[in-house]
DNA sequence: ATCACATTCAATGTAATCGTTGAATGATAT
DNA sequence: ATATCATTCAACGATTACATTGAATGTGAT
């Protein structure tokens, strides 16, 4: 039996977690759970991915201490561990926007936009809910909104905005959040909007990064 | 010619950073970086491993971002590229930490002494070099020391501890540092100096994280 | 108990990663 | 130029990761 250094079995571990998030699918699953727990059906389907492959990346989030799981019923729910692991995200998403030149370009080009919609704070919005001065509008899925959203936010999907124009009050700025900085839905939300006349802009970051801030939220079911 | 979308190009981007650090070695080699910049052959030598070798994983994580180079002479020297690397293996190694019962186990068992010696904060340490309180004992080799260290710190290398021992001056506490906080040597000294009827504490976290901190260093000469 | 269903497991072929070897590159020194 | 040295590259087998398929497990409903 091999003798190893403790020091190496840390470093093991350490990679294991590493290489748990090394896959693009796992961390576009990992942003889904991000938005609040799902079960490994409703992942599936909203991924677009075989039930068993979308199994598999969970097993292995889950052994590498990125997921926690809970039986429900028929279903088994997933979810990000613990708020650390939205803190790892982070610091990844950092360092690839930082020093990944195809990753800066992608955002230079298609998320350009980005300077140009200067987008609203955490703080300035928290602000702003307090006086009445704002629509908050959450345009994810319904599914998503139901597991945990803004105080007041109103939830009209991407996709159904144009249909659903009338249900938002006038007179008021509108601020657009999604699932997180690299989900495009506020984006197009603020762009089609502000093209149809409204005032609108993009809150900072988007429901996760909220929750982790510590602000408050209202919390429903899950998926 | 596929059309990917902008966001799975990034996703695809960040999967490609965490692979990059999903390698035992590669941590081992990172750690070793946020000491100061190294040539490969220098890296290779400490952690004995074939030079081809270590020149692979360091394209891999220079192509990953990760790592900067430049050329001196004869020899590239390597380093981490930004701060946000050592914020990202950070946020790697408080998840494992927090969630990962393999890596719960070493630490409670090997570093177990981290409760047992309770650790000196920077601020502390800050406040006591200013007073002239303390001895700051740096027990890393001698050339990590040479490429940056804490201001009055005295470098003794843990193997020569013991042979070295008259100089330290006497009547102070003495504060040891190393690599980090996974690092083995200050937790050696600090109970070898006890051993020997020192008062000695070790520091909290390791030179990379003191200078992270934005704290003084006096830096020099890479190997 | 039996059935339906969500999830995981086992098995398979394919692709990617890893370490090693020896040759190629690029820079300095003579 | 030539020699020397540090580093990288190319190629090879060995291992591991990946997606898919179909069977097995475990839960709730009839």
């Amino acid at each position: 039996m091999s003798r190893t250094s403790p020091k190496a079995a840390l470093f093991v571990g350490f990679a294991a977690v590493a290489r748990a998030l090394g896959h693009p699918q796992r961390l576009e699953i990992l942003e889904m759970l991000a938005q609040g727990e799902r079960s490994v059906e409703a992942l599936a389907e909203r991924l677009d991915l075989p039930v068993a492959n979308v199994s598999q990346h969970l097993r292995l989030m889950r052994q590498a201490g990125l997921l926690a799981s809970h039986r429900a019923g028929k279903h088994i729910y997933y979810a990000p561990s613990d708020p650390s692991v939205l803190a790892l995200t982070g610091a990844l998403q950092q360092v690839a926007e930082r020093n990944l030149a195809q990753v800066r370009e992608v955002l230079n080009g298609y998320f350009r936009k980005r300077d140009a919609m200067e987008p609203v704070s955490r703080k300035e919005l928290t602000r702003r809910i307090k006086d009445d001065a704002v629509v908050v509008l959450d345009v994810r899925p319904a599914d998503e909104f139901a597991a945990g959203h803004l105080p007041q936010a109103l939830n009209i999907p991407l996709k159904a905005l144009g249909r659903r124009l009338r249900e938002i009050p006038q007179g008021r700025e509108i601020v657009a959040y999604c699932r997180g900085p690299y989900c495009v839905l506020a984006f197009e939300a603020v762009s089609f909007l502000r093209k149809h006349g409204y005032e609108a802009r993009r809150l900072d970051g988007g429901y996760p990064e909220w929750q982790n801030a510590g602000l408050p939220v209202l919390q429903g079911e899950a998926t």
